[in-house]
DNA sequence: CCGGGTATCTTGACAGTGTCAAGACAGTAT
DNA sequence: ATACTGTCTTGACACTGTCAAGATACCCGG
């Protein structure tokens, strides 16, 4: 054994995981083929099949480790001592998130997991707890004691975080976004979002 | 020739793009492939290549009829007399075009062209004329006389453009919002823009 | 210690994809 | 009529995800 090539691999799972997660970045979902894959954890083509159901399971996974971090993203930010520079600093959050590896966002949000293929029950049930978080954040003080009379919170949070989605979207796609407008336009979205709140009246 | 199937189809460009819409609506972007579109035309496997250079300029042409569509229903909404109700329209119908024919919104915005793909030179012309109709409007009295003072036009089309693509892709994707919720939220957004653009203050 | 049983990994095969190369046919202009 | 050009065809190649069968290594009860 040692350096020579086993028969079995020793951690074929977690090494799939990890250079998929690599794949995914530098070749984009397009590029980020089984066989490839295989090839590049040293192994023939179907063995990933004794460690994922599918191409639909790996990339599911996949998913779910994005939205972990995301996760994890959303609880650092404070918003109960600082609303409005907290909001703000999360949205430029969000948004690097996105920027920082576009394939990963993409098949977090996108159709090839949520509307071409079949989301794992795994994946939907932590994608849903990091809406359902950010949901929240409208539902409590300090945001939830300063919306307007009549306002629904959860309307409220879908909107806003739809601007979030739509800015990620046409930046990462290159549509009619670059890098260098995504400040000044990301900032004019906080604008937008604080308006609304009329969160401006008592805080900075 | 009449009912005998003629060596020479006559008419494949137009025949390959009605077709190809028709397959793209039903069976969605994934499904539409080469050969089944020209099995449909009933015509050989590489036919297309005599009339579209790639399967990209192939879409790149469907996803320009869409654009051109897109831009019609933009200059139906009259902004002029009306600008909340006008607002307010023009988000209702624009989401009603993306969840229209869904496949046809994918294609035009999503990465298949913009990203993976290489979009024709003709195809970014009409796209950016569209895009440019949209910021004009904020440009444009009456919007642009109601603007806050030190409020960035472009930011402020760029940004609600952004909510609008966003709602329309969490729709499409089936991410988290469903066409029960699309009423509702499509109001939240428009209240946002309104409150942004502090519209409500002399107009309904 | 040893013999099964099981998890893991392999090769072979199939249907499907976009696309290139070479040849067949039809219409058009010289 | 002859040459030319636009259109369509068949054949082939590399690539994809996935299934079926067989080979190999580990583990656990006897």
């Amino acid at each position: 054994m040692s350096q020579t090539a086993r028969y079995h691999h020793g951690d074929l799972h977690a090494t799939l995981l990890r250079e998929a997660a690599v794949l995914l970045r530098e070749q984009g979902i397009e590029g980020l083929s089984l066989r490839r894959l295989a090839e590049r954890a040293g192994v023939s083509r179907t063995a990933p099949y004794h460690h994922f159901e599918d191409k639909n399971a790996l990339l599911c996974a996949l998913a779910e480790q994005g939205f972990r971090k995301l996760e994890t993203l959303m609880e650092e930010e404070d918003l109960e001592t600082e609303p409005v520079g907290g909001l703000r600093r999360f949205v430029h959050a969000y948004l690097r998130f996105a920027s920082e590896d576009p394939e990963q966002y993409e098949l977090m949000f996108g159709r090839t997991l949520w509307k071409t293929g079949r989301p794992t029950e795994s994946l939907t049930r932590v994608a849903h707890g990091c809406f359902r978080r950010y949901i929240d954040l409208m539902y409590r003080p300090p945001l939830a004691t300063r919306l307007p009379p009549g306002m629904d919170p959860l309307r409220l949070a879908q909107a806003s975080w739809a601007t979030l989605h739509g800015l990620s979207r046409l930046l990462l796609d290159g549509i009619y976004l670059n890098q260098d407008d995504m400040e000044a336009v990301s900032d004019q979205a906080v604008d937008l979002m604080i308006a609304g709140l009329r969160l401006g009246e008592d805080a900075t």
